[in-house]
DNA sequence: ACCATCAGGTCAGATTTCGTCCGCAACTGG
DNA sequence: CCAGTTGCGGACGAAATCTGACCTGATGGT
């Protein structure tokens, strides 16, 4: 009642939830006569939503599409089911990555803390899914760093390095970036004075501080190159590289975001992934369909072997 | 200066934008005096939205969780992202499909006919993307169909069944049932007079009603069960079977929502999914790490002992 | 102590909102 | 073609509100 921006919202989540409202029915629902239903559409329209309308007996209202700035009303479960959707589609998927990102952090901290706990739940529950074991960073972490790094506020946090030594860190964070399995954030240490990568899952009680600092030129015009080319000294467990009987192209269609491929003569080419686990290059490998010879390392050869026995053992004609 | 409503959706957009703001400065970018400020942030907080507010200075404001039907604004590329995502989690993730669901729809009705286009292109390009090609059905199906369950409105169609036979069709719809790689619709045909399953990759130029039936009780209490119990005459091109050394309770864990798993003797059990492709259950073989036995059919115990040879010839130390 | 910030009261004047009129346009079904 | 229904928008006056300009307090940082 008294508020109109309220019965205007009102009015937006009803038309979302509904395709076709006829009027008389809408102006019921507010509680307003239909003039003041025909303002507020009015106020939606100016607000840069196409509302059709229909005339004629069994006319009605209809929500188009938003030209603008689109809002979305959302009932409780579809904000959690939008932050495990985003949450999962998070990795990889190149173009969109940075949207991606700003959607996530604007969802998540959106979510109250028992929602937040549900997402992770569900997250949890269907990570260990089919698809990935996804190394997706813990929500607590992911949320706090992303929108330090939207805001341009400093962090600090306590990290473990490689070798296991925790220190606590102070940083300007400048971007995140994901390779594959793995999520890092690029940032300059203040207390070091040097540009420095963190992977994101050692990352500890992240806390954005509140002012804002005026962004430096980033170490490099491609953080993700960057990265992955300072990667090994972070520790992923393997380097798995394997050379393919297909052009460099094809692989990189396929799997661009997730390795590095170069080219080798004639049509083969060699594709290099850092990674933990064997599990997701055994994958490929097998997807590819065409044949190709694994490189190193040895450990990696021997999953292969016994992936490949294992298959064939389950191939063959029951005794 | 116009609308009072415009300014504080403003307001909210700039909240969401940045984690903290100092009052003046909103007030300035609202162009309007601080004491409306104050009262735009005591509007938004009865919509529902917890603000927190630090004194002294350097304090400022910040968007806290909402409680009630939150609301979200998003920018361009954030909606797409938003529908991407959703799209691809709407399959599996069975404590939160209703619910993805419901979200998908809103976004993607949201969606500008040039912002659809982009996000179909970009799921088409993730979905030939490592882990999975989704069978997921085109956005213009898929939308228009789940808002017609939604709102309970028939829905006419063109429908191709398995042998060929174009058919229109003229339904109520019920319920959209996803199957792990296929995604149907339980709808009452009015012209038959009884219930149909229908599989939504076979159904073109839907196009829905727009006055609502009153809804019938559905033709049984589990649909998803309903669905899987007649698939076998819609046509999945295998229905692949494997016997497993392990307890059908992990595999549940891990599948459940895609195969049907029932339990065999002295810790082992059965599993059986529908599928036109044997890129998915390969994987799955691949990724138990357990030996298992394939029952049927023959071609994928063949496709399997090619892939077998494949690795194994990978894995051979190089020559 | 001093300053910057949020919080909220009060008040007068400007602005808007709202309902009730009205005529008009467009579509549907008989 | 006509009646009925629906959306569209102008006009008007009364009521509600919104806004800016004060003001007092509380709180936190320096």
């Amino acid at each position: 009642m008294a508020d109109t921006t309220e019965r205007t919202l009102r009015l937006l989540s009803l038309l979302q939830r509904r395709r076709y409202w006829p009027g008389p029915e809408l102006a019921r629902e507010l509680t307003v006569s239909d003039r003041t239903l025909r303002r507020d559409i009015d106020r939606l329209r100016q607000l840069g939503y196409t509302i059709g309308a229909d005339r004629g007996s069994d006319g009605g209202y209809r929500l188009g599409t938003s030209t603008d700035g689109a809002m979305l009303l959302l009932d409780g479960d579809e904000a959690i089911a939008l932050a495990v959707a985003l949450h999962a589609t998070a990795n990889g998927a190149t173009p969109l990555a940075a949207a991606t990102l700003g959607a996530l952090t604007k969802v998540l901290s959106m979510l109250a803390p028992a929602q937040r706990r549900r997402a992770e739940q569900v997250t949890a529950a269907t990570a260990s899914d089919p698809m990935i074991e996804q190394a997706m960073p813990h929500v607590n972490v992911l949320e706090p760093v992303a929108a330090a790094c939207r805001d341009h506020v400093r962090l600090s946090f306590d990290y473990v390095a490689a070798d296991g030594t925790a220190t606590n860190r102070y940083v300007e964070p400048c971007q995140l970036v994901n390779l594959g399995a793995r999520w890092y954030l690029v940032a300059y240490d203040s207390d070091r004075s040097d540009w420095r990568t963190f992977r994101l899952d050692r990352i500890n009680k992240p806390s954005p501080a509140k002012n804002p600092f005026v962004p430096r030129k980033p170490p490099a015009p491609n953080l993700s190159e960057y990265v992955r080319h300072n990667m090994s000294e972070l520790g992923a467990r393997y380097r798995v590289v394997v050379d393919i009987d297909a052009p460099a192209s094809r692989i990189r269609d396929l799997y661009g975001t997730w390795v590095t491929v170069t080219d080798l003569s004639r049509g083969r080419c060699r594709m290099t992934m850092e990674t933990d686990t064997f599990r997701w290059p055994t994958y490929v490998i097998t997807n590819l369909e065409t044949s190709c010879t694994v490189i190193g390392p040895p450990e990696f050869r021997h999953h292969l072997t016994d992936a490949a026995a294992r298959l064939s053992r389950a191939g063959r004609t029951r005794t």
